[in-house]
DNA sequence: TTAAATGCAAACTATTTGCACGTAA
DNA sequence: TTACGTGCAAATAGTTTGCATTTAA
Protein backbone atom coordinates (compact mmCIF):
# COMPACT_ATOMS: atom_id res chain seq x y z
CA UNK A 1 0.00 0.00 0.00
CA UNK A 2 1.33 3.40 -1.13
CA UNK A 3 1.54 6.21 1.17
CA UNK A 4 -0.72 9.19 -0.18
CA UNK A 5 1.09 12.33 -1.81
CA UNK A 6 0.00 14.84 0.72
CA UNK A 7 1.52 12.33 3.32
CA UNK A 8 4.85 11.94 1.98
CA UNK A 9 5.17 15.32 1.53
CA UNK A 10 4.69 15.90 4.91
CA UNK A 11 7.09 12.71 5.82
CA UNK A 12 10.03 15.07 3.55
CA UNK A 13 9.20 17.76 5.52
CA UNK A 14 9.33 16.69 8.91
CA UNK A 15 12.49 15.10 7.53
CA UNK A 16 14.08 18.90 6.55
CA UNK A 17 12.42 20.39 10.07
CA UNK A 18 14.18 17.63 12.01
CA UNK A 19 17.42 19.24 10.99
CA UNK A 20 16.21 23.12 11.40
CA UNK A 21 16.28 23.75 7.60
CA UNK A 22 13.57 26.02 6.14
CA UNK A 23 11.49 24.50 3.88
CA UNK A 24 11.32 26.89 0.52
CA UNK A 25 9.62 25.21 -2.85
CA UNK A 26 13.42 24.86 -3.97
CA UNK A 27 14.76 22.72 -1.47
CA UNK A 28 11.59 20.59 -1.10
CA UNK A 29 12.07 20.37 -4.88
CA UNK A 30 15.45 19.52 -4.56
CA UNK A 31 14.97 16.78 -1.94
CA UNK A 32 11.82 15.13 -3.27
CA UNK A 33 13.73 14.48 -6.61
CA UNK A 34 16.42 12.64 -5.42
CA UNK A 35 14.19 10.86 -2.44
CA UNK A 36 12.07 9.46 -5.49
CA UNK A 37 14.68 8.02 -7.87
CA UNK A 38 16.95 5.39 -7.50
CA UNK A 39 19.60 6.28 -9.53
CA UNK A 40 22.10 9.74 -8.60
CA UNK A 41 21.37 12.49 -10.37
CA UNK A 42 24.07 15.25 -11.24
CA UNK A 43 22.79 18.55 -10.79
CA UNK A 44 22.02 18.76 -14.27
CA UNK A 45 19.65 16.07 -14.03
CA UNK A 46 18.21 17.80 -10.98
CA UNK A 47 17.55 21.13 -12.53
CA UNK A 48 15.99 19.60 -15.48
CA UNK A 49 13.31 17.35 -13.27
CA UNK A 50 12.20 19.40 -10.79
CA UNK A 51 11.49 22.53 -13.79
CA UNK A 52 10.18 20.16 -15.86
CA UNK A 53 6.04 21.34 -15.49
CA UNK A 54 7.35 24.82 -14.42
CA UNK A 55 10.38 27.13 -13.71
CA UNK A 56 10.91 26.60 -10.15
CA UNK A 57 14.92 26.89 -9.60
CA UNK A 58 17.61 28.57 -10.85
CA UNK A 59 20.64 26.64 -10.91
CA UNK A 60 22.55 28.61 -7.85
CA UNK A 61 19.44 27.68 -5.99
CA UNK A 62 19.95 23.98 -6.81
CA UNK A 63 23.30 24.43 -6.05
CA UNK A 64 22.57 26.39 -2.83
CA UNK A 65 20.00 23.56 -1.80
CA UNK A 66 22.09 20.46 -2.10
CA UNK A 67 24.72 22.17 -0.17
CA UNK A 68 23.10 22.78 2.71
CA UNK A 69 21.58 19.12 2.21
CA UNK A 70 24.89 18.05 2.31
CA UNK A 71 26.26 19.42 5.27
CA UNK A 72 23.06 18.42 7.53
CA UNK A 73 23.28 15.06 6.29
CA UNK A 74 19.86 14.33 4.19
CA UNK A 75 22.06 13.96 0.83
CA UNK A 76 25.51 12.74 -0.37
CA UNK A 77 27.52 12.84 -3.03
CA UNK A 78 28.71 10.06 -4.94
CA UNK A 79 32.12 10.72 -6.52
CA UNK A 80 32.41 7.17 -9.35
CA UNK A 81 33.55 9.08 -12.20
CA UNK A 82 36.19 11.36 -13.46
CA UNK A 83 34.80 14.81 -13.86
CA UNK A 84 30.62 13.82 -12.79
CA UNK A 85 29.41 15.05 -9.54
CA UNK A 86 26.49 13.29 -8.46
CA UNK A 87 23.93 13.21 -5.67
CA UNK A 88 22.50 10.57 -3.86
CA UNK A 89 19.17 10.72 -0.66
CA UNK A 90 20.79 7.52 0.42
CA UNK A 91 23.12 8.58 2.87
CA UNK A 92 22.96 4.78 4.62
CA UNK A 93 26.36 3.30 4.22
CA UNK A 94 26.24 1.12 1.12
CA UNK A 95 28.57 0.24 -1.76
CA UNK A 96 28.38 0.62 -5.97
CA UNK A 97 28.19 -0.70 -9.11
CA UNK A 98 29.18 0.57 -12.19
CA UNK A 99 28.53 -1.00 -15.42
CA UNK A 100 31.89 -0.17 -17.44
CA UNK A 101 29.60 -0.43 -20.73
CA UNK A 102 26.60 1.43 -20.34
CA UNK A 103 27.90 3.58 -17.14
CA UNK A 104 24.48 2.46 -15.15
CA UNK A 105 25.13 2.52 -11.23
CA UNK A 106 23.17 0.34 -9.27
CA UNK A 107 23.36 0.37 -5.19
CA UNK A 108 25.02 -2.83 -3.45
CA UNK A 109 23.64 -3.86 0.14
CA UNK A 110 25.73 -2.71 2.79
CA UNK A 111 25.30 -6.24 3.77
CA UNK A 112 27.38 -7.90 0.61
CA UNK A 113 30.52 -6.54 2.64
CA UNK A 114 28.89 -6.66 6.19
CA UNK A 115 31.82 -9.64 6.64
CA UNK A 116 34.45 -7.11 5.81
CA UNK A 117 33.44 -4.81 8.47
CA UNK A 118 34.95 -4.28 11.30
CA UNK A 119 38.12 -4.08 9.26
CA UNK A 120 41.56 -4.43 11.52
CA UNK A 121 44.06 -2.63 9.60
CA UNK A 122 47.31 -3.99 10.57
CA UNK A 123 48.63 -0.49 10.45
CA UNK A 124 47.92 1.58 13.14
CA UNK A 125 44.77 2.67 10.97
CA UNK A 126 41.86 3.76 12.70
CA UNK A 127 38.88 2.91 10.59
CA UNK A 128 35.89 4.53 10.27
CA UNK A 129 34.22 3.58 7.21
CA UNK A 130 34.28 2.26 3.85
CA UNK A 131 32.93 1.69 0.42
CA UNK A 132 33.41 -0.46 -2.57
CA UNK A 133 33.02 0.70 -5.80
CA UNK A 134 32.67 -2.54 -8.12
CA UNK A 135 33.33 -2.18 -11.88
CA UNK A 136 31.82 -4.67 -14.19
CA UNK A 137 29.15 -5.68 -16.83
CA UNK A 138 25.45 -4.77 -15.78
CA UNK A 139 23.27 -7.56 -16.84
CA UNK A 140 21.43 -5.63 -19.50
CA UNK A 141 24.94 -5.42 -21.33
CA UNK A 142 25.98 -9.21 -21.04
CA UNK A 143 23.36 -10.69 -23.54
CA UNK B 1 71.23 -1.32 -3.62
CA UNK B 2 70.06 1.72 -6.22
CA UNK B 3 69.71 1.79 -9.67
CA UNK B 4 71.90 4.66 -11.19
CA UNK B 5 70.02 7.50 -12.11
CA UNK B 6 71.29 6.83 -15.56
CA UNK B 7 69.21 3.22 -15.21
CA UNK B 8 66.38 4.22 -14.16
CA UNK B 9 65.78 6.64 -16.57
CA UNK B 10 66.38 4.40 -18.99
CA UNK B 11 63.80 2.21 -17.51
CA UNK B 12 61.01 5.07 -17.43
CA UNK B 13 62.00 5.70 -21.11
CA UNK B 14 61.34 1.91 -21.76
CA UNK B 15 58.55 1.04 -20.33
CA UNK B 16 57.25 4.59 -22.39
CA UNK B 17 58.51 3.23 -25.50
CA UNK B 18 56.46 -0.21 -24.60
CA UNK B 19 53.60 1.53 -25.09
CA UNK B 20 54.67 3.34 -28.68
CA UNK B 21 54.44 6.47 -27.22
CA UNK B 22 56.74 9.60 -27.92
CA UNK B 23 59.22 10.43 -25.58
CA UNK B 24 59.79 14.51 -24.78
CA UNK B 25 61.58 16.12 -21.75
CA UNK B 26 58.04 17.12 -20.71
CA UNK B 27 56.13 13.90 -20.95
CA UNK B 28 59.15 12.03 -19.08
CA UNK B 29 59.28 14.45 -16.70
CA UNK B 30 55.68 14.22 -15.78
CA UNK B 31 55.86 10.22 -15.74
CA UNK B 32 59.15 10.07 -14.23
CA UNK B 33 57.79 12.25 -10.96
CA UNK B 34 54.64 10.03 -10.94
CA UNK B 35 57.04 7.23 -10.67
CA UNK B 36 59.36 8.77 -8.21
CA UNK B 37 56.45 9.85 -5.53
CA UNK B 38 54.08 7.26 -3.06
CA UNK B 39 51.35 9.98 -2.76
CA UNK B 40 48.94 10.97 -5.45
CA UNK B 41 50.05 14.44 -7.10
CA UNK B 42 47.20 16.83 -8.95
CA UNK B 43 47.96 18.37 -11.69
CA UNK B 44 49.39 21.43 -9.84
CA UNK B 45 51.63 19.70 -7.75
CA UNK B 46 53.42 17.95 -10.63
CA UNK B 47 53.52 21.23 -12.67
CA UNK B 48 55.35 22.50 -9.80
CA UNK B 49 57.37 20.11 -9.41
CA UNK B 50 58.75 19.58 -12.15
CA UNK B 51 59.14 23.13 -13.32
CA UNK B 52 61.08 23.72 -9.83
CA UNK B 53 64.55 23.70 -11.11
CA UNK B 54 63.90 25.34 -14.11
CA UNK B 55 60.63 25.56 -16.17
CA UNK B 56 60.12 22.83 -18.65
CA UNK B 57 56.29 21.98 -19.20
CA UNK B 58 53.59 24.41 -19.25
CA UNK B 59 50.26 23.62 -17.51
CA UNK B 60 48.59 22.34 -20.77
CA UNK B 61 51.84 19.88 -21.67
CA UNK B 62 50.89 18.71 -18.75
CA UNK B 63 47.23 17.62 -18.85
CA UNK B 64 48.08 15.99 -22.49
CA UNK B 65 50.83 14.08 -20.72
CA UNK B 66 48.94 12.81 -18.51
CA UNK B 67 45.81 12.21 -20.73
CA UNK B 68 48.14 10.02 -23.23
CA UNK B 69 50.08 8.25 -20.34
CA UNK B 70 46.42 7.91 -18.76
CA UNK B 71 44.84 6.27 -21.98
CA UNK B 72 48.25 4.01 -22.33
CA UNK B 73 47.37 2.62 -19.05
CA UNK B 74 50.68 3.92 -17.51
CA UNK B 75 48.85 6.50 -14.98
CA UNK B 76 45.52 6.64 -14.05
CA UNK B 77 43.28 8.89 -11.79
CA UNK B 78 42.16 8.49 -8.41
CA UNK B 79 38.62 10.05 -7.61
CA UNK B 80 38.65 10.53 -3.43
CA UNK B 81 38.04 13.97 -2.59
CA UNK B 82 35.25 16.27 -4.20
CA UNK B 83 37.03 18.12 -6.97
CA UNK B 84 40.22 16.80 -6.91
CA UNK B 85 41.06 14.75 -9.37
CA UNK B 86 44.95 12.99 -8.53
CA UNK B 87 46.94 10.78 -10.50
CA UNK B 88 49.02 7.62 -9.58
CA UNK B 89 51.55 5.39 -11.77
CA UNK B 90 50.93 2.88 -9.64
CA UNK B 91 48.30 1.36 -12.36
CA UNK B 92 47.93 -2.37 -9.87
CA UNK B 93 44.47 -2.85 -8.26
CA UNK B 94 44.94 -1.35 -5.15
CA UNK B 95 43.09 0.36 -2.31
CA UNK B 96 43.01 3.66 -0.46
CA UNK B 97 43.00 4.72 2.79
CA UNK B 98 42.30 8.52 3.45
CA UNK B 99 42.77 9.84 6.59
CA UNK B 100 38.88 12.12 7.85
CA UNK B 101 41.37 14.79 10.09
CA UNK B 102 44.62 15.23 7.81
CA UNK B 103 43.56 14.00 4.10
CA UNK B 104 46.84 11.96 3.93
CA UNK B 105 46.02 8.86 1.96
CA UNK B 106 47.57 5.86 1.97
CA UNK B 107 48.10 2.95 -0.17
CA UNK B 108 46.38 -0.50 0.81
CA UNK B 109 47.79 -3.51 -0.48
CA UNK B 110 45.54 -5.61 -2.83
CA UNK B 111 46.16 -8.34 -0.75
CA UNK B 112 44.08 -7.10 1.82
CA UNK B 113 41.16 -7.92 0.19
CA UNK B 114 42.07 -10.26 -1.75
CA UNK B 115 39.70 -12.87 -0.33
CA UNK B 116 36.72 -10.77 -1.47
CA UNK B 117 37.97 -11.12 -4.86
CA UNK B 118 35.98 -13.25 -7.23
CA UNK B 119 33.27 -11.74 -5.83
CA UNK B 120 29.56 -13.07 -6.95
CA UNK B 121 27.37 -10.90 -7.10
CA UNK B 122 23.98 -12.18 -6.41
CA UNK B 123 22.04 -10.07 -9.29
CA UNK B 124 23.67 -11.18 -12.39
CA UNK B 125 25.98 -8.89 -12.68
CA UNK B 126 29.30 -9.10 -13.97
CA UNK B 127 32.51 -8.55 -12.11
CA UNK B 128 35.51 -6.92 -13.28
CA UNK B 129 37.63 -5.03 -10.45
CA UNK B 130 36.59 -3.27 -7.49
CA UNK B 131 38.13 -0.96 -5.24
CA UNK B 132 37.93 0.20 -1.84
CA UNK B 133 38.41 3.69 -0.16
CA UNK B 134 38.62 3.41 3.90
CA UNK B 135 38.02 6.31 5.86
CA UNK B 136 39.36 6.56 9.17
CA UNK B 137 42.44 8.50 11.48
CA UNK B 138 45.73 7.83 10.55
CA UNK B 139 48.62 6.98 13.13
CA UNK B 140 49.41 10.77 13.02
CA UNK B 141 46.12 11.91 13.86
CA UNK B 142 45.51 9.51 16.67
CA UNK B 143 47.78 11.07 19.35
C1' DT C 1 8.81 41.24 11.13
C1' DT C 2 13.17 39.64 9.78
C1' DA C 3 16.77 36.46 9.20
C1' DA C 4 17.55 33.64 5.65
C1' DA C 5 16.86 31.94 0.71
C1' DT C 6 16.38 33.06 -4.14
C1' DG C 7 17.64 34.70 -8.89
C1' DC C 8 20.73 36.57 -11.75
C1' DA C 9 25.05 37.57 -13.44
C1' DA C 10 29.72 37.89 -12.74
C1' DA C 11 33.77 35.53 -10.89
C1' DC C 12 36.49 31.58 -10.35
C1' DT C 13 38.66 27.02 -11.02
C1' DA C 14 39.65 23.01 -13.56
C1' DT C 15 40.11 21.29 -17.98
C1' DT C 16 39.99 21.40 -23.16
C1' DT C 17 40.87 23.26 -27.64
C1' DG C 18 42.94 25.78 -31.79
C1' DC C 19 46.81 27.07 -33.98
C1' DA C 20 51.64 28.50 -35.09
C1' DC C 21 55.99 26.77 -33.96
C1' DG C 22 59.34 23.35 -32.47
C1' DT C 23 61.31 18.71 -32.16
C1' DA C 24 61.82 13.39 -31.50
C1' DA C 25 62.45 9.68 -34.28
C1' DT D 1 62.06 15.09 -43.03
C1' DT D 2 57.70 15.11 -40.95
C1' DA D 3 54.15 13.62 -38.04
C1' DC D 4 53.43 14.63 -33.60
C1' DG D 5 53.96 17.47 -29.25
C1' DT D 6 54.34 21.96 -27.14
C1' DG D 7 53.18 26.68 -25.55
C1' DC D 8 50.08 30.10 -25.34
C1' DA D 9 45.78 32.05 -25.03
C1' DA D 10 41.08 31.67 -25.72
C1' DA D 11 37.07 28.66 -24.93
C1' DT D 12 34.32 25.72 -22.14
C1' DA D 13 32.24 23.45 -18.08
C1' DG D 14 31.29 23.07 -13.38
C1' DT D 15 30.78 25.54 -9.28
C1' DT D 16 30.86 29.65 -6.20
C1' DT D 17 29.97 34.39 -4.93
C1' DG D 18 27.85 39.18 -4.42
C1' DC D 19 23.95 41.62 -4.06
C1' DA D 20 19.26 43.33 -4.56
C1' DT D 21 14.82 41.21 -3.93
C1' DT D 22 11.62 37.93 -1.96
C1' DT D 23 9.76 34.90 1.50
C1' DA D 24 9.13 31.14 5.26
C1' DA D 25 8.34 31.07 9.83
Amino acid sequence: MFMKKKDREQAIKSLMKSKNLRITPQRFAVYANLLSRCDHPTVEEILHDINQDLPIASKASVYSALTVLRSCGLVREVLLEEGITRFDAKVEPHHHFICEQCGTIIDLDWQTFAHLFPYQLNSGLQVNSYEVTVKGICQNCQS
